[in-house]
RNA sequence: GGGCCAGUAACUCAGUGGUAGAGUAUCGCCCUUUUAAGGCGAGAGUCGAAGGUUCGAAUCCUUCCUGGCUCACCA
């Protein structure tokens, strides 16, 4: 057996018998009459009268005794003890299903009875392979006491975990229940946008430019065109591109890419919703990002009260919307507006704050990250940000230094961004030459000049509201999670040196 | 990138200088209503990797790998 885990090679050994005693451990074929829930829903017909119904799954718990056994099996809907015993299946049967470990799949036919200590189980008349497994699952077991489920030998490795989700999956059942609200937030923000006239695009994930954020891209090329290529990091400018092309409602559920550093917050391949509207400003946008998630928090969590680690968070509408530098005010106890650039130097450099960049729009953003969002609990949004950091946002009418723009926070996440869309071509021109401009004086995060984008602002751009949400962090939220790896199926892990 | 912690059997873990352990799982025997099934017996390990100290290292030292938490970075 050499260093073949012998764990493995006893499973192999079980599938070399099963061929020889001319059982097909891999059929092509499953019959399946029922699916696991609705018998426990509603067993009598079959207990009743014995008929036979036909279920398959997965062996989740096996306690085989002389000549008869017992297993539970398992399908997406729900585990039923199955009974089998020599004497009903014939001894042929018995010695093929004396070959199953934990994680095989199997066919049982049989009726549904109540055993002695009142488990509704099925009683096996036939019995069939539907997929040998030759690996072991990792051993967990569980057990009722005072109603309240104790598992013991939890599959808790973290790295495990994430490397081998569809182990997590199995051995976790908290987790798919995760995934399963992942998926019915992105389908609940689907409908919300579609009642409203929304349509939703697939823009290009390969860009010759990419833009719309700042942040570092992904490079790759393209052989046959001998061009690089971005991964975009955000949809923004082409989504721009189809309002200008006349349509007034769009969304995109799109994939992301930051060349970037990795944390709670932070995977290198993320989620966002990014939505347009024509003719809306950010206030529109504002009460959209309300409505949307506060209906999405009432079907998912069933309640606006929301706990999420050790706060409780009340996504009652309205919520508050608080000018930027008056947050900074409060909990910075620095009037930027009033301070000229030295003294607002002076006060990063007492707060030991630094800063690659100087200029008052960059000195604003690092002064609000330190001091004030995580404070943000309750649902904020953060309104009116510095022009500087803010390249393609419509300045406010009575403050040109300051444009139409809100982050909303809640929990401290930092979840979503909005403009009021910059649609003057000679403005947007300024803004991206200025930011090209910082590119060359080092800020990596800085974008090019798209001149494509540009000439299409040129054609006319009707004013438009727009909006990145962040979906990981949302579910994360809604799921009580506090690292966005357990809201990804698979996130970013390094190369597994093991495995080499 | 900094700090702290962790990596020992398939899983969960004990083992702080002297022959690698436990429970579960696996294998063998017994067991026809069990459910963390039970009884008896057996096998199973590059102790994350590589160096070093030592008569002797899972254990002490150094470097590295992987992960977690945290700080920094990050629209």
């Amino acid at each position: 057996m050499d260093n073949e885990n012998q764990l493995i090679h006893a499973r192999k050994e079980k599938l070399g018998r099963l061929l020889e005693m001319g059982t097909n451990p891999f059929p092509t074929k499953a019959e399946r009459s029922h699916q696991i829930k609705n018998i426990l829903d509603d067993p009598g017909a079959s207990i009743d009268n014995k008929i036979s119904l036909d279920v398959v799954g997965r062996i989740r718990s096996l306690r085989k005794m002389g000549k008869a056994s017992f297993c539970h099996i398992e399908d997406e809907t729900g585990k039923i003890q199955i009974y089998i015993k020599r004497d009903d299946i014939g001894q042929e049967k018995y010695k093929i299903f004396k070959q199953c470990d934990l994680g095989d799949f199997v066919h049982v036919k049989g009726f549904v009875f109540y055993t002695q200590t009142n488990e509704l189980s099925i009683h096996a008349e036939e019995f069939t392979f539907l997929a040998k497994a030759i690996r072991p699952l990792p051993v967990v077991k569980e057990k009722i006491e005072d109603g309240k489920k104790v598992v013991y030998d939890q599959f808790a490795d973290k790295e495990l975990r994430y490397r081998k989700r569809y182990l997590d999956l199995l051995l976790n059942p908290e987790v798919k229940e995760t995934f399963k609200t992942r998926s019915k937030i992105i389908k609940m923000m689907r409908e919300f946008l579609d009642a409203r006239g929304y349509i939703e695009v697939e823009t290009p994930i390969l860009q010759p430019l990419y833009g719309g954020a700042a942040a570092q891209p992904f490079v790759t090329k393209h052989n046959k065109l001998e061009m690089e290529l971005y991964l975009r990091i955000a949809d923004e400018l082409y989504l721009k591109r189809l309002i200008i092309g006349g349509f007034e409602k769009v969304y995109e559920v799109c994939k992301d890419f930051r060349n970037e550093g990795m944390d709670r917050t932070h995977n290198p391949e993320f989620t966002q919703i990014e939505l347009y509207e024509a003719y809306a400003d950010y206030n529109d946008i504002m009460d959209l990002v309300e409505d949307m998630l506060a209906g999405i928090a009432h079907e998912v969590c069933g309640t606006l009260k929301i706990k999420y680690d050790k706060h409780i968070i009340d996504l009652t509408k309205p919520w508050q919307r608080r000018p930027m530098l008056e947050l900074i005010k409060e909990y910075a106890g620095i009037d930027v507006e009033n301070s000229n650039m030295d003294e607002l130097l002076a006060f990063c450099k007492e707060h030991e704050i630094e800063l690659d960049v100087k200029n008052f729009g960059k000195i604003i953003d690092e002064i609000f990250k330190r001091f004030v969002e995580d404070n943000l609990i309750q649902p904020t949004f953060v309104i009116d940000y510095p022009k500087e950091i803010s390249p393609l946002a419509k300045s406010k009418p009575e403050n040109p230094q300051l444009v139409e723009r809100f982050e909303i926070f809640i929990g401290g996440l930092e979840l979503g961004n909005c403009f009021s869309e910059l649609n003057d071509p000679i403005d947007q021109r300024e803004r991206l030459e200025s930011q090209a401009k910082q590119r060359k004086l080092g800020d990596v995060e800085a974008n090019e000049v798209d001149e494509d984008f540009l000439e299409a602002m040129e054609y006319g751009m009707p004013p438009t509201g727009g909006l990145g949400l962040g979906i990981d962090r949302i579910v994360m939220l809604f799921t009580n999670s506090h690292n966005i790896k357990d809201v990804i199926l698979f996130p970013q892990m390094r190369q597994d040196s093991h495995n080499e």
